[in-house]
DNA sequence: AAGAAAAACGAACGATCGTTCTTGTACCAC
DNA sequence: GTGGTACAAGAACGATCGTTCGTTTTTCTT
């Protein structure tokens, strides 16, 4: 789509037809690994390029120029946590199963992970933005949109992957069930920014467990007991 | 617990020992009503002084003076939400409902009537102020906090309830339940609150549904049925 | 090595933030 | 009526916000 390649820290660099790097996007992507860390904590609004500045050591003006504005700043933000959370999440998912539940259910987990890791010092990135950002219009709210909707997106796909498997009952309705697989995913990440309580994440891998197994067919039922 | 009085729209009016009004209350009460309208929107942190006083059509002195700094108008603000919530969602579950399935049932769907009705401009404050303040410490957030373990205490309390009479399996845990619970009326609202979209109400009030007969015996089935 | 292009800097802008202090005003007891 | 008391207004503070501008430093090309 974009002529973006994923680096190791799940910022995107963008390149040139030939391949050559395009250069000052070393310092580019420094600013928006701080800035997703940044952002997960005080908020994407609370993010101010002052701060930013003097945490990377560098001019206000200087980082600046790099974005022109700070919509356009947050913006960069939005797409640098979507690259982490695909690297960190999706990806690993999608390499190691192949379609059908034994994904779906990998990257529910891993997605947990991500949390109880803490990839961002503010846990979910996008649990946060969501609902800092949902009742202001402009374009930070609909890059964050955007993002969500791909997420329910890939979810939907993916249980129908497993009802077109034979793994959840042909009756299951893919967006209902994304919707519930959400929300338990995000009480995880708000319980354990909240109450600091461990004891959350066995809750929500239940949970999940549970109402997948409630949708499965037997074949489904092999798939969750393997894991 | 404390000397206040819940008033109709669900601030909290001080009153002395003999009963009579403290004066200078109304505007306090004024102040709050909108700021929690604003907070829900834009968050506590971005709730201004200067702002809510213009939209008061007072002084950012004269308002300021009513609360001695902004973090005792945050931690306001967060005491006269959660009256407002007590009053809206709470309060009619208790009195027209026996304890048990029908009280949660019944404060579980009046959760998301507040939330579809549009009672905050931003949707539900607590959710909003959750995810906002859960990474900074400071008594804003301790205030958050507190109103959250005292809502997960109820439900788990009402589903207590519903085990000992007999309308939820005995086996049912009612922490994880809580937290099931939470987390879908919470996905209700980011839902809402992001897409617009209507259509999540219903996949709200199923999700519920089904999560609540999975532990419910054949009375709470009955229960439930008769809703 | 020289010149062009890009990146970073430092200073300053108007605006708004939370906060303080002084002044004016309404009300209530005596 | 008069004095006291709580409430509200107004002006001003230092700080920080996003942003602009002109200059200097770095980097790449040739």
């Amino acid at each position: 789509m974009t002529p973006d390649t994923l680096t190791a820290d799940g910022t995107t660099a963008p390149v040139v037809p030939d391949g050559r790097k395009v250069k000052g996007d070393k310092t580019r992507r420094a600013i928006l690994t701080a800035a997703v860390n940044v952002a997960s904590v005080e908020g994407l609004e609370g993010l101010s390029i002052g701060r930013l500045a003097s945490e990377l050591n560098m001019s206000k003006s200087g980082l600046f120029s790099h974005f022109g504005s700070k919509e356009e700043l947050q913006v960069s933000t939005v797409r640098a946590a979507a690259a982490i959370f695909a690297h960190r999440v999706i990806a690993p998912a999608v390499e190691v199963h192949e379609p059908g539940l034994a994904r779906l259910c990998s990257m529910l987990l891993a997605w947990q992970d991500y949390i109880e890791r803490g990839v961002f010092a503010g846990g979910c990135f996008f649990a946060a933005a969501t609902v800092e950002m949902d009742g202001r219009p402009g374009p930070v709210r609909d890059a964050v949109a955007a993002q969500m909707t791909r997420w329910a997106g890939l979810l939907t796909e993916y249980i129908q992957e497993a009802i077109d498997r034979g793994e959840l009952r042909p009756e299951t309705d893919p967006v209902q069930l994304a919707f519930e697989l959400d929300a338990l995913g995000t009480a995880v990440n708000s319980g354990w920014q909240l109450h600091e309580d461990a004891a959350v994440f066995e809750r929500g891998r239940r949970a999940l467990r549970r109402r997948l197994e409630a949708d499965a067919t037997e074949a489904g039922l092999a798939v969750l007991a393997s894991r």
